[in-house]
DNA sequence: CCGATGACTCTGC
DNA sequence: CGCAGAGCCATCG
């Protein structure tokens, strides 16, 4: 059953649980919060298998570009994209924007959120 | 065991 | 700003 990887999304889902209402982080962001510093993937695989009963925010998680790990008119993006709006946040074309400008700095966030 | 695929990311052109 | 290539890890055939 490979519950060492059972661990680790939960792990996944728990950071993706406790980002801030407004807030979007990226997969590696994610990844490494959750100690899986190069499985960026691997968090989108969580973020497939996680249950709807855990009302995990998954809507927060989008790519290092700031854009819809989805593809464009796939159900999810469309989701995404509206529970994205739903929290303040602005979705233009796809790309997400910080409550007004971009807030997440890839790298630079990993210093701040240390 | 090897090859292909994927809710990824970075660098180069 | 957009496209292409390479790297990385886990799962599936």
């Amino acid at each position: 059953m490979t519950e060492s990887h059972e661990q680790h999304l939960r792990q996944i889902w728990q950071v993706v649980a406790a980002i801030p209402r407004g807030t979007t982080m990226s997969y590696g962001q994610v990844a490494a919060r959750a100690g899986l510093p190069r499985r960026a993937r691997m968090v989108g695989r969580a973020l497939g298998v996680a249950p709807d009963e855990l009302g995990l925010p998954w809507h927060r998680v989008v790519r290092a570009d700031g854009r819809i790990g989805l593809p464009a008119g796939s159900a999810g993006y469309r989701s995404q994209c509206r529970k994205l709006k739903a929290e303040g946040l602005d979705v233009r074309d796809g790309r997400v924007a910080g409550g007004g400008t971009s807030d997440r700095a890839t790298s630079l966030d990993e210093t701040l959120w240390s």
